[in-house]
DNA sequence: AGTATCTACAACCATTTGGTTGTACGTTAG
DNA sequence: CTAACGTACAACCAAATGGTTGTAGATACT
């Protein structure tokens, strides 16, 4: 189930897409797939270019991928990058659980703080 | 167990915090708390000062929080934060999960796609 | 008291970001 | 063929990032 070994570098990448109200929109627009990146773009108040910009940011992160149909560039988000993100954040929440569960943290905490 | 209406603003300090390696490492350092920020800064190559900023960072996002101790600050994660940011990728695959299932979808994949 | 330690914060700098406009090229429609 | 559309990409710009050094205030040690 575990589906890592990204690098650092990629990890960078993939939280940097999603720190944009604009880039995480386009996340969700796209997950249904079949927009057009200037179907996207109709849909902010910037130019395209800069539309083209924050899909070409979420495809190097792997959040989306590109298909040529005609003239237009299909985008479609991965589902599996996406999932790769929360696998990162679960990590921390083990190794959050696994350290916590020692006694001496348990003896230094207040009885309801343990949960 | 749904937390959330974050701000756009406070998802973008959240994902951005995260999206660097020396902050993500400070966060996992940082899960048992009891570390000052001059003590987390020993483990990396940089100033002092940079450090302090990863860890202002990592503050502004809800990620670490500090408690005077002395003439030292002691840094601690904040699980919850974490969680929060778990809970916003769950949502996107919620969204692919519940999109999928409508029959369009279901007719133009393979049978063992659907899951 | 005097010194060393921990932290905060300002000033500065190179690079990256996020936006713009303009140009060029492939594809579709008349 | 020509015109319109969708995309790619370069050049440019203001602002933010991520690092540095330096200064100053609190707290602890001897």
């Amino acid at each position: 189930m575990v589906v890592d070994t990204l690098s650092d570098e990629q990890v960078d990448l993939l939280f940097h897409a999603l720190a944009d109200a604009t880039r995480r929109d386009i996340v969700k627009r796209a997950i249904r797939g079949g927009h057009s990146v200037s179907d996207l773009a109709s849909g902010y108040a910037m130019s395209f270019a800069a539309v083209q910009k924050h899909v070409a940011v979420l495809e190097r992160a792997g959040l989306v991928t590109k298909t040529q149909n005609g003239r237009e560039r299909l985008v479609r988000t991965d589902i599996a990058t996406i999932n790769q993100a929360a696998e990162l954040l679960d990590e921390i929440e083990e190794l959050w659980r696994s350290r916590v569960s020692r006694m001496s943290d348990l003896l230094a905490l207040d009885p309801g703080e343990t949960q």
